[in-house]
DNA sequence: TTGCTGTATATAGCTGATATACACAGTATA
DNA sequence: TATACTGTGTATATCAGCTATATACAGCAA
């Protein structure tokens, strides 16, 4: 799992590391009952406090993809990616609408919109 | 001008007074030199304090869309309408761009994306 | 005990939002 | 003319929430 982090960025550190690794989850590269790295590990490997990796092992814990034990570790839960990942297609569908709406609603023509979805799949297919 | 102001939503207030009083001045509803409502006068009548609707007027100001003579109230100057409309333009496309861009990650087909697009044009062509 | 693990507390900085007091311009009026 | 009044925008101090941190606390196992 290859995490990288932008504390410049937009989206807060926690998110971004939160996201790495439910992506990392979803696409089996992290797989059930498995040991993730410590708080303090991955705060040190990514140049974070740890309160902002606790933070994010505390979303993905409520989203029920990861599971705690104290004093041991955390491990890999992933027994309903399903509807995780059925939420996250949900999410970007949605974001993508609005988005289009809002085109839309600045006169820009269907066919403009049609044309840079094209640029962007036909780009480069396997990416 | 009809502003709607959305206390518990995701966007800044400031920001909602802003892009409700952009999109009256880039539609033509906002004419140049034209009087607009005194701080004061916006801020009783959504509800909000006067600090937000100061720093949705200095926001504008900043972007060139209107100026201000203290003590008297302030104006619309839309003289660089085209190019606040240009630049809205493009950060719509670049936000479209992203989110579409999201989908192909998550092996949403092309397909899909234009077939929300029709469901978005064809539903009402005038709104 | 030692060394790992997760957890809780207190703190700092930024941003959105507010109330209140201040300063400027025009106008009515003494 | 001078002054007070009422409207305008502006500055200051303050509060609440969120992100991020350091540091100290508590649990598990060799």
């Amino acid at each position: 799992m290859n995490l990288f982090i932008n504390a410049a960025g937009n989206k807060p550190m926690y998110e971004q590391v939160k996201d790495g690794i439910k992506e990392a989850i979803l696409n089996g590269e992290l797989k059930a009952h498995q040991l993730m790295p410590s708080v303090r590990q991955l705060a040190a490997d990514l140049n974070v406090s740890m309160i902002t990796t606790k933070r994010a092992y505390s979303d993905l814990e409520n989203e029920g993809l990861i599971y705690t034990v104290a004093g041991k570790g955390t491990f890999v839960k992933a027994d309903n990616i399903e509807a995780v990942q059925e939420k996250q297609l949900n999410d970007a569908l949605e974001d993508f609408r609005e988005k289009a709406e809002n085109l839309k609603k600045l006169s820009v023509p269907q066919e403009k919109l049609i044309e840079e979805i094209e640029k962007i799949y036909g780009g480069n297919e396997n990416e």
